[in-house]
DNA sequence: ATAATTGCAAAGGTTTTGCACATTG
DNA sequence: CAATGTGCAAAACCTTTGCAATTAT
């Protein structure tokens, strides 16, 4: 696990060269402390989350720069940005074989799954005139640790 | 599809009626109007969308109420709310078929596809002990009008 | 009458922007 | 040294809330 990481974070460094190059962007301190908090932090991230711990350990960067640089490795590829129920958006690392993921209505967490969907629905979608490049599911329901559902519900 | 429109909006209407009743809820005219508006907007529109038809139609009706009625009929199963891309929530009325979304990087629109989706993705969240009650899928891509992707692209 | 609803204005929270200063290449 | 990046404060944005006046039951 500590090679897959550790390969993982080399590729992010090579896309982040490559699209500083392409960009003529800036090897700045700032950006990276933040690469380096952002490829620590745990998958989910909510922004606030990822300026806290980047002020943790470099109390002198800015909030701003947080953002900013959060998305640029989202421009790079890096970062990937989702969405779930909340009023923020949050962040985890992009990873080559796409997943799902579960949301507990329990305990709000938010779970991966395996990827059980991307052929079926890209193929079908196809049939529709649509090409497809990427996906991005969330089933809601509640974990094992949670209680079952209560009755009939609404969609999300 | 004038008919299938009809029973649609009935089935609105019998729900509204059940949970105002359920409630102790009001019927005043301004949720008559804004139910109204909201049963002919398009799919996808937003609470600003929403508040611009119901003031089109219903000047003196404030914006405040148009976001809390809309809250209302997600309450009550009427509407669903998704969030795509964006940073503003979407809403869109309950089927009864569930469907997914196709969302077109080209021109940005967000087309409808049938469920391909939802059995498979149950099914393998069970096994990991999660019950789902309710799904929600995006494809990222290009439609038929828009030109083709580019090349690599990271996830969404 | 009593309790719910309305709508304005104001507050809340997240994300973006303007601009002077510092840093990179 | 010219262009880019930084960071503070302020603005923009969507959403929620407090409250007096209005309305439904």
């Amino acid at each position: 696990m500590a090679d897959a990481n550790r390969e993982a974070h080399a590729a992010a460094f090579r896309a982040i060269a490559a699209h500083r190059s392409e960009h003529g962007l800036r090897d700045t301190v700032q950006r990276r402390q933040i690469v380096e908090v952002v490829l620590q932090a745990p998958a989910h991230a909510t922004l606030e989350e990822l300026i806290a711990r980047t002020r943790a350990l470099h109390p002198r960067v800015g909030a701003t720069t947080v953002h900013r640089t959060v998305a640029l490795l989202v421009a790079c590829g890096v970062l990937v940005k989702r969405r779930f129920g909340d009023h923020c958006a949050r962040y985890e690392l992009a990873r080559p074989i796409a997943h799902d993921h579960l949301l507990c209505r329990g305990c709000g967490r938010v779970e991966e799954c395996p990827p059980a969907l991307a052929a079926d629905s890209a193929e079908r979608a196809r049939t529709l005139g649509f090409t497809v490049v990427a996906h991005e599911c969330v089933l809601y329901g509640y974990c094992a640790a949670c209680a079952p559902p209560p009755d009939g519900a609404g969609d999300p």
